[in-house]
RNA sequence: GUCCGAGUGGCGGAAUGGCAGACGCACUAGACUUAAAAUCUGGCGAACAUAGUUCGUACGGGUUCGAAUCCCGUCUCGGAUACCA
């Protein structure tokens, strides 16, 4: 191999990851206790065959700077890669080609894996794993198993968008207006039998956990939010002249006096018997209706729509008779599916009434003031005009054994329930807006089931000796046509005989989703060729938790959830040591493209695009354009390829791009314009070292003592890498050593030591140019265990500081005084200043204010 | 609608109660060069009466000796969510 001369990054860089993968460099050692554990996560990709776009690196540089920075602080550093490949575009692209998923997978993995061995990333790759290697989800079936045998795996009929036409069913996102997306056919609401996880069981769990975990706050308020827990009671209403009885659930009990009807979800199952004959069909013809919408289409037309039973309710505080009716603003799968409406205090009810003209019977005088601050007029309130649905004083709420009058919501809510069970008509109850998991799945491509359906009808699950289920071949990925998952084509595979028994049985034909994968890939990276066990107790031990997980937003609730789920049933049955499987978890911000808008807003594809002057034009209209950051897509064609960025600039620039681009953790637009600036920082680096013409160190390169400024400017660059590395500052953390290699760059002798010490610094960011020039320093070692520079907080500070003096809070001059000089002495000085006297002169002075080493503040009247 | 986040030069951003604009990009002047690139040195928020002064961190108010930073209200943008009684 050549050594260049010049920056030859081309060279450089394949050279080191070699040398890191012969060597195997980045190691994890299982258990050793010599050393602090460290595991750090990153949230594995999913291989699409468009592969690494420039959102995938900016995380895992993050990650892989911390990583290199806490080896060389000591720690013994997990960090692993692999790969979430299951999923429908492999599906897809089978059902149109006939090419096995597992063909399409194991390329793009391919394809994945070169381009992130491209950038550097320290991974231990022994460790790597594919969520659809039968021995990785021999152990997501066998988790399954552990949570059926617990229990929390049952089949369920649910209602899901099933396309008739196309054979299939849809996602949520996938149907508009009841339509397909892809060919426009209606789609309809059908009961098809799933498998379902009981996740609503860990509810209270899930909730009471997430105040402890150090999370973005947003993230911690969203889980709580879905898990959505609310106190209320359930009443009993009698309707009216029969022997029914109705249970609403409420949040406000201390409305009771103010329910003027009732509604029941469509779905109910009283709506049948209590609906009188002449309403009878209006009221089916709505429940008609209401069946071809999705739930979104029933949620996203806020126009109130709804039938009258013909029947009639008793409110249990004051025997009142009040209308039923049916409306699909009534969930039947929250609560009860069935409310008791009080429209004065409550918004929909409100809305509802008004449209349908019930009665509004106003029970509490709101607050004036928080009225006024609302924009709601009392008096329209008071008169049932105008909604109050907050805080206020009760009043016309009473019977014969209970009053409410005069008291606020809360004590009103305590009231009302007490009487309530003490009458045996009402309990309080928690609800939650969590719904159990939908966990199965019409697909090929996806974990088979352990499952059996026995002849018998009963369901056996598969011995775990025989796990994994694998997938099986198969010639036709769709659907079969009567609506049966790809899978009930595989005849052979789906006939079973249990070996005890004699008794006959079909395989399960869903799949599960491709959560299931990736609810628990973080324990097999613990212990990723264990054939025994899905991961060593020992192991588990030693490295859990996660100490930090670096991945998207969009993953906030549900993948965050549900792997929160699976990893509380694995501590309840004793198979990991924490409850919760990450400590410390952080959000990359989203890297924008560059885009252009015209006069009306609407976006022009980039390749239509000229510039001119610094300004931007449409190639075919001439009009202006105004440029903006925007999503990157294939169809505005702004999207930028990391090859190529890495091809014309080497990957040591890449990742030190996109670090100083901005913050970690927000929003980017990408400008390749800023690469060329740090890739001619680091060719500034590299002269400042390597004289290009020879090879050889530069002869500034000395071995005389530092002078006390540049000594101090190393100790800065030293405490501000190191603080700023530890939270993740990095774009601080680049300008930091910009300013040490201006300076450094100027001098006649730079000090060996100092250089050396800034090559550790810039290692964790830059490892490729550090270990060359490592090398090039005489070391014979990799530097990534080299200890980590400590600065010396004596050697920052300076014998005289600048500090500003204000009068009347406006600069007036700027003083050299003592680095230790006190408030006193600050202010003397100040005072005594030629550009300062005239100032204060004959003047009354109010007060004086000094913060030692920044300013001084005199206010004068 | 609700919840969360963000608004600072031409651009990315820095400063989280103490000199607004570190560092970088773009632009610009000069040096080197036959020339260009690269490199080096300087300039670069706005206005004006230009060795200076005034204004300036989305907008309006407040707290403070002092606010980009804290508080109240408004607007804009981005993300999440969708009638959960």
């Amino acid at each position: 191999m050549t050594t260049p001369s010049t920056y030859d990054f081309a060279v450089i860089e394949p050279k080191w990851q070699d040398y890191w993968k012969q060597n195997k460099t980045f190691k994890a050692i299982d258990c050793d206790t010599t050393r602090e554990k460290l595991y750090v996560l990153d949230m594995f990709p999913y291989p699409s065959g468009a592969g690494l776009h420039v959102g995938h690196p900016e995380g895992y540089t993050a990650t892989d700077i911390w990583c290199r920075f806490k080896r060389m602080n000591g720690y013994n550093v997990l960090h692993a890669m692999g790969w979430d490949a299951f999923g429908l575009p492999a599906e897809q692209y089978a059902v149109r080609t006939g090419t096995h998923p597992a063909v399409t997978t194991a390329k793009n993995i391919q394809i994945f894996k070169r381009q992130l061995e491209a950038f550097g990333f320290s991974f231990d790759w022994d460790r790597e794993i594919n969520t659809t290697d039968p021995n990785y989800y021999k152990w997501t079936q066998w988790i399954f198993a552990q949570l059926y045998k617990k229990g929390l795996a049952y089949e369920s009929n649910e209602p899901v968008n099933w396309c008739p036409e196309l054979g299939t069913v849809l996602a949520n996102e996938e149907v508009i207006n009841g339509r397909s997306e892809v060919g426009n056919y209606p789609v309809i609401r059908k009961p098809i039998r799933q498998w379902v996880l009981k996740i609503t069981e860990y509810a209270q769990e899930l909730l009471d956990g997430i105040d402890d975990l150090d999370w973005p706050e947003g993230t911690k308020e969203m889980q709580k939010n879905w898990i959505g827990r609310s106190t209320g009671a359930e009443v009993d209403f009698k309707v009216a002249n029969t022997d029914e009885t109705i249970r609403v659930y409420t949040t406000r009990p201390d409305t009771l006096f103010g329910a003027t009807y009732m509604v029941l979800a469509p779905e109910h199952p009283l709506v049948a018997k209590i609906t009188t004959s002449d309403r009878a069909d209006a009221v089916q013809k709505y429940i008609e209706v209401t069946h071809t919408k999705s739930d979104l289409d029933r949620t996203e037309t806020k126009d109130k729509t709804g039938e009258f039973t013909g029947a009639y309710a008793i409110n249990p505080v004051n025997n009142t008779k009040i209308p039923i009716w049916i409306s699909d603003y009534v969930l039947i799968s929250y609560g009860t599916g069935a409310i008791m409406a009080v429209p004065a205090h409550d918004t929909r009810d409100f809305e509802f009434a008004k449209k349908f003209k019930l009665p509004i019977i106003c029970i509490m005088t709101p607050d004036p003031k928080a009225c006024e601050a609302a924009g709601v007029n009392i008096d329209e309130v008071l008169a049932g005009n105008a909604c109050w649905p907050e805080d206020g004083i009760l009043m016309n709420s009473s019977n014969e054994e209970v009053s409410l009058n005069g008291l606020h919501v809360e004590d009103s809510k305590k009231a009302i329930t007490e009487w309530l069970e003490k009458k045996g008509i009402g309990t309080p109850t928690v609800n939650f807006k969590l719904r159990d998991w939908l966990f199965s799945r019409q697909r090929y491509w996806g974990e088979p089931f352990p499952l059996i359906h026995m002849e018998d009808g009963t369901v056996k699950l598969v011995d775990e000796s025989e796990l994994p289920v694998i997938l099986p071949e198969l010639e036709n990925y769709k659907p079969t046509d009567d609506g049966e998952p790809p899978l009930a084509r595989a005849t052979e595979w789906l006939n079973v005989v249990d070996p005890e028994t004699g008794m006959k049985g079909i395989r399960e034909t869903n799949t599960m989703p491709q959560w299931a994968g990736s609810c628990w890939y973080y324990l097999r990276y613990i212990d990723p060729h264990n054939n025994e066990k899905g991961w060593d107790s020992e192991k588990e031990k030693y490295w859990m938790p996660v100490d930090l997980y670096v991945g998207g937003a969009e993953h906030a609730v549900l993948h965050l959830l549900y792997s929160r789920f699976w990893h509380k049933v694995l501590y309840d049955l004793g198979y990991v040591t924490h409850p919760e499987p990450w400590k410390r978890l952080i959000h990359q911000g989203m890297i924008l493209g560059l885009s252009y808008k015209d006069q009306r807003g609407a976006l022009v594809p980039n390749d239509l695009v000229q510039e001119k002057d610094g300004k931007y034009f449409h190639k075919e209209t001439g009009e202006e354009l105004a440029q903006l950051p925007a999503k990157m897509s294939k169809s505005l064609k702004n999207v930028v390829n990391p090859d190529d960025i890495i091809k014309k600039y080497g990957a040591d620039a890449f990742r030190l791009y996109e670090m100083f681009m901005g913050p970690l953790r927000e929003v980017k637009p990408w400008q390749t314009e800023g690469v060329e600036g740090v890739f001619r920082f680091l060719n500034k680096v590299w002269r400042m070292i390597v004289n290009t013409e020879t090879g050889e160190l530069v002869a500034e390169i000395s071995d005389d003592p530092i002078t006390k400024d540049q000594e101090r400017l190393l100790h800065q660059t030293i405490k501000k890498l190191t603080e700023d590395i530890e939270t993740l500052d990095f774009n601080t953390a680049i300008s930091q050593l910009m300013i040490f290699v201006n300076e450094f760059s100027k001098l006649q002798k730079r000090n060996r030591k100092a250089i050396e010490t800034f090559v550790l610094l810039l290692s964790p960011i830059a490892p490729h140019i550090a270990e060359e020039l490592w090398q090039r320093l005489g070391n014979e070692n990799t530097l990534a265990y080299e200890p980590w520079p400590k600065f010396d907080e004596e050697k920052l500070k300076l014998d005289q500081v600048e500090v500003l003096v204000q009068v009347n809070g406006k600069p007036k001059a700027r003083i050299q005084v003592p680095a230790e000089a006190d408030k006193d002495q600050l202010i003397e000085i100040a005072k005594q200043n030629p550009s300062i006297m005239p100032l204060i002169d004959g003047k009354t002075i109010v007060k004086e204010i000094a913060v030692p080493g920044r300013l001084v503040n005199i206010v004068v009247k």
